[in-house]
DNA sequence: ATGCTCCACCCAATCGTTTGCGCCAATCGT
DNA sequence: ACGATTGGCGCAAACGATTGGGTGGAGCAT
């Protein structure tokens, strides 16, 4: 089909049905509908036979250019392979597929540079916007100006500013976490806070203690830890937390890698999750429920959050105001947390 | 400084020095070494200051137009939520970052149609070159007569026609497990083998089976389960292995994910890891030292493949001749992976 | 003075599309 | 029968960059 003189182009095929460029333009941009008044209908037809006869693609280059319009969006995480990203990812390139757009999208390793760095390359491959799901609290990154002229949302991390952005209500997790540990007679927890730049973790630490000092058990500075979001971070930051002379009873760990970590410190330890210690994660990842103690965890929907921050950063280039979404996380208690036991027990 | 009028262009920067645009052109193109023959040292000094006091970024869009090059490659995975893909991938996006390159990645869910479909899309895009980490064994959609005009490789699966291809010697790592469980005593044994159109579940099976067999044990064919790689697939196959009536001592699971999901199955049929039953993975993810029962993994050079696959594909791009790498795997023998025991235990 | 070589630039075509405008013929109204 | 519509297209100018081919003048040797 495609097989003679290189690309198909609008030119080739005009020439060979000896008709401008701009006709055919006209007709293969046209609605599909018989009728817009871009040709006749035999014209249309013969057109439109032709292009799909050569499989003709229009060069997205020349569009872009002309029309100024490039149909890219940026996308930035801290690192895809950690799979909440990931999965956020997920959705976003499921909406972005949807709407017609393509995404680049990179790894800055939460590193102020590197996120400079791939601002100015997205912005540089003229995508029409970008979505940000690495931002630091303080949205540092985002001051640089030449995001002025591009349209941005954030995902998964929101900034104090209050920059439009999709998340999951992490403060409310933190909330319901707390309520369950409540529930269950915990009165003497901890937390593995992640980083400090994260909105996801302060905002998950801050629903937690909130809620605690609410029941009149406020959380003691030292019983949070902060620490990188990884199965490494969580391991020491649990190990320095259940070391302490008065050992808390119940740990709640931001996300749930970090809660593996955790895991970790507690079995080399000797304390039993669901027994000697009551753990939870956050995220609910596919693996929380498989692992030989299943950990309990917070459920974010986290493509959902991808899709919807697609949607949001299409109409923020449409020019429509816009607002921040937060979506409704969903406690799923599971063998890691039970209730407290006595000091009497090793 | 970027503040006057519209973005900057090669003609802006022209007209303001009263050059030519053509000049310009050169001289920014031009090495940046003191001596190319682009214009008169002053000249030269003048432009370039111009350019990075107005912040000037040539248009990508153009430049492709013109050149018919667009430094872009499309980079296809079957899912970027597994840690492995997603680890390969920040290899890919590392080198192609350093080699000035941008990637379009995409998740196909290791579906022919989505796959086919998401070529034309990235062909569409008029990428340089392709970068294919999903590929099935039979290469169905490598077919697509599209792909012929632009160069593509292969990276984490290889294809029995031979595309070039870089991936861990899969083989190697399925013989290297055989090793540690032969040298623990297990003969009888069996694997939880993945998807049977994934070179990667396919060469790790052969390799341990070849070794086993050539122990004079060989592995029945009922002891060898296909399944989907993550949790749920694992945890299902392991069931259906492990309710045998004669229960193998011994499990490998081709990915680490099906590991966990298999420790799940374990779990619930009340077999000890390490005592009652010897598992083991692939791939050594973070994850696996962490578990309660540190898993006994093949670490495989994940980020590394994507590195070379870059370096592969541009070599492609170039015109030169490629053949495909193969990096060796190494085995992590962890606490999972006991001597067997006898089938008194319960 | 003449012819040559270089240097430092400029010219203009080109990549493939989009889009405001204009032109010609057919059709319509009266 | 004649001016006014209108349908159906063509024209040409962009968009921003690259690149093969000039061109004019300075510098040099003869």
């Amino acid at each position: 089909m495609a097989g003679d003189g290189g690309p198909v182009t609008l030119r080739g095929i005009a020439e060979r049905l000896g008709l401008h460029v701009s006709t055919v333009s006209r007709v293969l941009n046209g609605p599909t509908g018989e009728q817009g008044r871009a040709a006749s209908a035999e014209t249309v037809r013969r057109i439109r036979d032709l292009a799909d006869e050569l499989g003709y693609r229009p060069n997205p280059h020349a569009t872009s250019l002309r029309t100024r319009r490039s149909n890219l969006v940026g996308v930035l995480f801290p690192r895809l392979s950690e799979i909440v990203v990931a999965t956020i990812y997920e959705g976003v390139e499921e909406e972005a597929t949807a709407q017609g757009l393509s995404t680049f999208v990179t790894n800055t390793h939460d590193d102020p540079a590197t996120q400079r760095e791939r601002i100015a390359m997205v912005l540089g491959r003229r995508v029409d916007g970008l979505i940000i799901g690495d931002a630091h609290l303080d949205g540092a990154a985002l001051a640089d100006p030449a995001l002025d002229s591009t349209p941005f949302v954030l995902v998964n991390r929101r900034v104090e500013s209050g920059h439009p952005a999709v998340t999951c209500d992490d403060y409310q997790g933190g909330r319901l976490l707390a309520e369950h540990f409540l529930s269950l007679g915990h009165r003497r927890v901890a937390v593995v806070a992640g980083e400090p730049f994260a909105s996801t973790g302060t905002d998950r630490t801050t629903g937690f203690t909130d809620r605690y000092r609410e029941a009149g058990l406020p959380v003691p500075a030292h019983r949070v830890r902060h620490c990188s979001f990884d199965t490494a971070g969580g391991r020491r930051a649990a190990l320095e937390l259940l070391t302490d002379a008065d050992r808390p009873t119940a740990v709640f760990a931001v996300n749930d890698l970090a809660a593996i970590g955790a895991m970790g410190a507690a079995r080399d330890l000797g304390l039993r999750l669901g027994e000697h210690l009551a753990l939870a994660g956050f995220n609910d990842t596919p693996l929380a429920a498989e692992l030989p103690v299943p950990l309990t965890s917070v459920r974010s929907p986290m493509a959902e959050q991808g899709r919807r921050a697609v949607r949001l950063l299409l109409r923020r280039i449409a020019g429509e105001p816009v607002a921040s979404q937060t979506l409704p996380p969903q406690l799923m208690a599971r063998a890691s947390t039970g209730a407290p036991v006595g000091p009497d027990l090793r």
